[in-house]
DNA sequence: CTCTTATTGCAATTAAGTTGCAAAAGTAAA
DNA sequence: TTTACTTTTGCAACTTAATTGCAATAAGAG
């Protein structure tokens, strides 16, 4: 695995995430950093956060790639698994603190799973 | 709801679906049916059949959007959830015939689960 | 400071998916 | 089967997410 240097660009991208503090679609990172990099770098960063193991990333319902941050993501804790939800009406997604049981299924061998919800939050409810 | 006639397009891209016995990628599809149809009529005929119930949608790991035939597909029955299995070797695909328990999560509406589990299918295993 | 390697910006490119519009095909009623 | 109307299709152009090549820049080790 490629070295990960903790470049400017790197801590402004890991800040960014933590501030929002929910996933963010690549796009809206795009947008959001507009004025600090360029779009290959945004990408080019989540793609080694990934690796390293300090992001993790799903395929949104609209076709985009979320990256969220959360505590259990680490190198080793790598193959950690758990649901997302985002809201249909507001977009808003979030990691679900929440264990999955992962079906057993016979003669296949299971590397990751990815259960993502999709509804209505909180707040679009009311 | 438009109705959705059963032309010969509708025809040949379900018995290329049938044939296929298992999850198809759009681009797959559009390839596959590249002398019968043009690519823009194969996705509106997906969106179409998504619609009417005989045919189900999810995003793959690999970010394209893939379409499934199953017996469970209906107008009616078009809340239903299931797990896809896809093989990251070969790329088939399949609806796994089993029930997924939703996590319950407070305080919001979900109205869809999707859950992608990824892997070695048999074959590829041995 | 100097050498080496990793990172970044920029422009161009690829590829999935969408749109507008005119032509063709299907449907129903006379 | 002719006519009138609606849905479907093909085609070309377009939009946009994601990738690539290359030169320039920044970071780290000695």
């Amino acid at each position: 695995m490629a070295i990960v240097r903790k470049t400017k660009s790197v801590h402004t991208l890991l800040e960014v995430m933590k501030q929002a503090g929910e996933a963010l679609s690549v796009v809206d990172l795009v947008n959001r950093l507009d004025q600090e990099m360029n779009k290959t770098t945004v990408y080019r960063i989540l793609d080694r956060l990934e690796d390293e193991g300090l992001l993790h990333s799903f395929q949104g319902k609209d076709g985009l790639k979320w990256y969220a941050q959360c505590q259990d993501c680490s190198t080793e804790h790598h193959t950690d698994m758990h649901p997302h939800f985002q809201c249909v009406q507001c977009g808003k997604t979030t990691c679900l603190p929440l264990e999955v049981t992962i079906p057993k299924v016979p003669n296949v061998k299971i590397q990751s799973a990815s259960l993502l919800l999709t509804g209505l939050c909180e707040e679009c409810l009311t």
